[in-house]
DNA sequence: GGTGAAATCTATTTACG
DNA sequence: CGTAAATAGATTTCACC
């Protein structure tokens, strides 16, 4: 289900100025694309409607919440077909811990980004849930241990 | 600069609300959290002044804006001097397309999530600006090509 | 932490140029 | 796309228990 969505240049500023603030008010988001408060509004709404805009939400210090350590994980299956790959990533997805879960070329089948309060938890709720699975081939692990740079908000472009 | 911020129960309970939704409104998020809003608000206030909430923001379909691929790159550096790595960091910052940077145990040094618009301004914006850095040993790049799970909402803690 | 109230700002909708 | 106006809802701050 391909979204068939004509965004502009106005539409991206409207995306980013609110990637930078999601709770920036309509009229000051208006000010920041140049544009007046009403068709800033129409076009938000749009962007809403056909999903370009997802959802709102916040960006939460992991550590201070209760998560200090945060892991890489990349997975290999010891098989292909589809009987295998359905059942990982339905178990995968019912891993809390596993924030994110994604396919990927290479060496590995599959990239995961998970959050932990300690290396105890990854171990118990983490690999071993894995390996429980029964069809992984191999798992790399990688811990995080500084963050360079981070932000959700998207390069601009003049296409 | 470590935050000493004492996160209880309810805390929590309204930072995965507003992970869910970041527009909600304090009424909303005080039923939610089986508190009233005056009290809510405090806590909320708080949490934003320590820190423990970085901002707010959106989440926005990347191939409706019109990066529809993504990429991860794990870095090695052909030194760990003090120079050659903050020479890295400091560049690796100014690539835009490179949203998230960070330093990993493991095989590899670095790891990067990128987003570009097709596989050109891959090699064009960021493998060789890499490379133009000039300490760079090794490059491994995973094309993303399947979404199994994507949240940013942490798992419940009872702690 | 809970309640209530008043003032201010915002969102939302409608109509029209 | 722009302006204006009117309604409804939310935020904010206050004092007080």
């Amino acid at each position: 289900m391909p979204k068939e969505a004509k965004i502009d240049a106005t539409d991206r500023k409207i995306i980013r100025a609110l990637q930078k603030n999601g709770r920036i008010t309509n009229l000051d988001l208006a000010e920041n694309v140049n544009l007046s408060p009403s068709p800033c509004l129409r076009r938000l709404r749009n962007l809403e409607q056909n999903g370009v805009i997802k959802g709102y939400s916040i960006d939460v210090d992991a550590k201070a919440y209760g998560f200090p350590i945060m892991v890489f994980v990349r997975v290999t299956l010891n098989a292909h077909t589809g009987e295998t790959v359905q059942l990982f990533e339905a178990e995968v997805c019912k891993i809390p811990e596993v924030l994110e879960c994604f396919v990927m070329t290479g060496a590995a089948d599959y990239f995961l980004r998970v959050v932990v309060e300690d290396l105890e938890d990854y171990e118990r709720f983490v690999r071993q849930r894995l390996h429980e699975i029964g069809c992984i081939n191999s798992i790399d692990t990688s811990f995080v241990y500084g963050v360079v740079k981070q932000t959700h908000v998207f390069p601009d472009l003049q296409s």
